[in-house]
DNA sequence: TTGAAAGCGCTACCAT
DNA sequence: ATGGTAGCGCTTTCAA
């Protein structure tokens, strides 16, 4: 059995092979009812011998679907993309969906290859800072089902994000009990719609007390950024430092030391390793969320559909020595 | 301009509305030099006029290739498989190709979900743990292009590695130049080649001093199982513990405090905090060289296919404080 | 239960 | 420079 194929086999040849038309061979090979086990057999053992793959190109151009949906993220840089990659995976697995994927970082030209990517899927799934909003708003136009992940609301569009901008608040009302009032925001606002969401929550937070709040931007969001970082920082003369991840708070503590009070974002294991107050986020269940929803959309009748959804889910202060006076309560 | 699509445009509706013929939608929309310059703003008028994306699948039937190559890996948590998926994606796209993602773990028909997947692409890179052998070699005979990446070889398949026995060694002789002689290994060498090489490294350096080896199996990589080891661990009595990867390494200092020295394995940003010493792996360059790898592969001319490579990427020994009396060296 | 044949939406060759 | 058209390899009626 099993001869070496010399090029792709195609169904005419497996068809030739077992003596049948093509037509049966894709019932047979499709577990159709309408063949009779021993042409089933026969056909089997053709398409086995001939080494025959089934052209995916092909099978989607005949049902006209992809069977596949993309989702499209910046980086793959730390674990929260990947968490949600994974989540997102999973989720489209069970739906029958493989997955493509896109990094835009390093892109010479992002808004091309997430069109091109438009063309290859049933659905698409984009996430934060990776193309513009009319970008996204074009395709959704094409009537390809799109959902938004961790990303601001497109007019028409799915959104799924997580909850920033209360515990955020949570978080900052955390350091104001602990009697902190010089409070350092560490991270650009402008950098990304979750950044974004976090400050605004420390900004309200912070209006009602009577505390002051400054702003470093920085230039990143890694670990360089936050050691970085610490000379600005230590110039405004914090009580605590509430940063905008766990990279920038982690580089920061590297560099700053362990006694000023920092918070971080996201949860990394460093975190709990650095013994760092932070903010834990459902990073599985955004990805999985967002192909459930897309795979919702793409079942969907295309002449009824439902009003666009939005939905944030519920994230978590976890609370280490890293802000204060504080027995070790999370590990 | 832009009118909402009812359904997806197709290239004779473009054609139609530009009063031109498929085919010359097809170049000018593809920038072929055979168009007058008005013909194709005529024709990017209506394309855009009509939301008008091709179709991914009519446009690979019709060039006899999907543009795009496949990675199978069992999961993406922890930050290896994510670094080395991006570094695969980052290379793919380099050379023009999407890239399709399949995690196995989870799923009820791997073989099943791998073989659907080759007819899908151009080119297919395995990792570790994910399908058998024959299913590898199976794909591998039908002609479709394969690389093996962190997994043992297959007859006539091209393969990347990092280097684990040899920094094994290298890493047991350090503790033994500690004084340890009685070293524990925490991992299962059944559970993947990686697992398998860094066990042979560090018995083979054992073996040649009058130094004891206990293997502690476990059951899994991540910090649970480091956790839940600590007591068979301690019941060795070791001086030192040798982890199969970083998170068992960290479970383990969990569970067992900072006196015991133990090293890791992946040089994970919480290593660094825990001052843990471990091997840092080139994660993100075995996920572009098996990359570019199977884009030399595809490009090949089929007739004349040079022999099977291999390659082992250089890894290397961090040295911090849980290995014992250091300075911290790194950080 | 099986086969013949009409597409699916493109690309590329051959004419003009 | 443009159009006509033959595939690409499947799925799915429609007939038999």
């Amino acid at each position: 059995m099993a001869m070496k194929a010399l090029s792709k086999a195609t169904i005419y040849q497996v068809a030739q092979l077992a003596g049948v038309s093509i037509a049966t061979v894709s019932r047979a090979l499709r577990d159709s009812d309408l063949v009779t086990p021993e042409t089933r057999e026969r056909v089997r053992a053709a398409a086995e011998q001939l080494r025959f793959t089934p052209s995916g190109s092909a099978r989607s151009l005949a049902e006209g679907r992809h069977a596949a949906n993309g989702i499209v993220f910046p980086d793959l840089v730390g674990p929260y993309y990947a968490e949600v990659v994974l989540g997102y995976e999973a989720a489209a697995a069970a739906s029958g969906s493989s997955v493509l994927i896109l990094a835009t970082n390093g892109r010479r030209d992002p808004a091309a290859a997430v069109k091109e990517l438009a063309g290859r899927v049933d659905g698409l799934t984009v996430m934060g800072r990776t193309v513009d909003d009319d970008v996204v708003a074009g395709i959704a136009s094409t009537g390809l089902p799109v959902v938004l992940l961790a990303r601001d609301p497109v007019d028409g569009v799915d959104t799924v994000r997580a909850g920033n901008t209360s515990t955020a608040r949570a978080l900052a009302e955390h350091l104001l009990e602990h009697g902190h009032r010089d409070i350092t925001f560490l991270g650009d606002p402008d950098d990304s719609p979750d950044v974004a969401g976090r400050y605004e929550g420390v900004k309200a937070a912070l209006k009602t007390r009577r505390a002051r709040l400054t702003l470093v931007r920085g230039n990143g969001l890694d670990l360089d950024s936050g050691e970085a970082a610490a000379g600005d920082i230590m110039r405004t003369r914090p009580d605590a430092v509430i940063c905008a991840n766990d990279e920038l708070a982690l580089g920061l503590r590297l560099a700053a030391g362990e006694d000023l009070a920092v918070t971080g974002w996201d949860d990394l294991l460093a975190a709990r390793f650095a013994g760092l107050t932070t903010v834990r986020q459902p990073m599985r269940e955004l990805g999985a969320t967002a192909a459930r929803w897309l795979h919702r959309r793409i079942s969907e009748p295309p002449n009824q559909r439902a009003a666009a959804r939005r939905r944030i889910l519920a994230t978590e202060v976890v609370i280490r020595r890293s802000c204060g006076v504080h027995e070790e309560v999370h590990r």
